[in-house]
DNA sequence: CGCTACCAGGCTGCGCTACATCCCGACGCG
DNA sequence: CGCGTCGGGATGTAGCGCAGCCTGGTAGCG
C-alpha cells in the first residue's frame, strides 16, 4: 500500500500537456471526457487553465481503461464510475480498484520531514499537509501555481 | 434455483420470429448480433433456419443487458461475454449471471414422468432426455422441427 | 514563442435499418 | 397425392444517424 507511485511524479499539480504525457492521452481528448464524465472536474486557476490533481489523473486513467481496455461506451462508462463512486463500502468484492485511500507524499521538505521509517501516521500527516497546501493554493487565486 | 422459468416457454425450439417476441428484439438484430458474438450460434435445420435453443436465448437476454444497461459496445461485450465463460468457476464472486446449471423440463409426457417432490437428480435426467432430443432431431435432418 | 482555452465544423466507423430477392414449410383444396 | 398460395425466414448489399474523436481558427497568458 502506501503511495501509488504509477509513475505519477510528486508533484500537486499538473497541467494538461503533462496529464497528456503521463497517461498518453491528447488535450482535445482531456476536454472532451471532461464534457462527458462529471467526476472528472480538474479546478482552474485564475486565468482559467485546467489544474489537474492525482485524483484527477487517476480518473483519467480509470476512464481511459473502462473505454479502451473494457470497451465501455462513454455513456456506460459513466454510469459504472457513478455506481462504482456510489458503492463505497457496499459490493465487498466489486471489480479491482478502489484499492485504498491515496497517500500523497507531497515535495522536497516534505521528504525532508520524513526522514526515518516509513510511518503510518507520518505519511497521513504529510497528506493533510499537502491537501491544507492544496486548498491554500486553490483559495489564492492571485498566487502563481507554478508547481 | 431450480429452472430459470423468466417467461421462456417450455419448447425445446424456437424459431426467430418467437425468439423476437421473447426479447423484445428485430430479427435482423439477432443476425447481426449472430455475426458478431461467436457464443451466439444457434443451430439451423435442414432447411437453413435458425434453431434457438434455450441457452441461446439467455445469451440474447445477456448480451442486450450488456449492451443497453450496462453500456458496453459490442467489442466490451464480446470480450466480457468471453472472459464470463472462461472463468466459470474462477471470479467466485464476478458480477451476478452465471447463476447456476439451468434445468430444462421438457414437454407433457416429460412433465408426467416427473410428477412427485422435485427432486434435483429426477431433473437433471430429464435435461440429459431433453438434450438427447435435441441432439436426436438435429441429426434426423428428415424429420420436422415443428415445435 | 509555446502552451492553453474555447468554439465550430468535419470525419470515421459502430450499430443498426431498410430494401431486394429467393427459398421453405404449412395449410386448404380438388 | 399434387397444387397454389402465403407468411415467415435467409442472405446480401447499401444507407443512415450518431458517438467519439480530430482539426482549424482565434485569442489570452506567462
Amino acid at each position: 500500500m502506501s503511495t501509488q507511485d504509477r509513475r505519477i511524479p510528486n508533484k500537486l499539480f499538473f497541467k494538461i500537456g503533462e496529464v497528456c504525457e503521463l497517461t498518453d492521452t491528447q488535450p482535445y481528448v482531456l476536454r472532451y471526457w471532461e464534457s462527458e464524465f462529471p467526476s472528472l472536474a480538474p479546478a482552474k486557476n485564475s486565468s482559467g487553465q485546467r489544474i489537474y490533481r492525482r485524483r484527477d489523473i487517476e480518473t483519467v486513467l480509470r476512464i481511459k481503461q473502462l473505454l479502451y481496455e473494457e470497451g465501455f461506451t462513454i455513456a456506460g462508462a459513466k454510469k459504472k464510475l457513478e455506481t462504482e463512486a456510489a458503492g463505497k463500502g457496499a459490493t465487498p468484492s466489486s471489480e479491482a480498484a478502489l484499492a485504498a485511500a491515496d497517500g500523497a507524499v507531497a515535495d522536497d521538505d516534505a521528504a525532508a520531514i520524513a526522514e526515518g521509517k516509513p510511518d503510518l501516521t507520518r505519511e497521513a500527516l504529510l497528506e493533510v499537509r499537502a491537501e491544507l497546501r492544496e486548498i491554500l493554493t486553490l483559495l489564492d487565486r492571485g498566487g502563481k501555481i507554478t508547481n
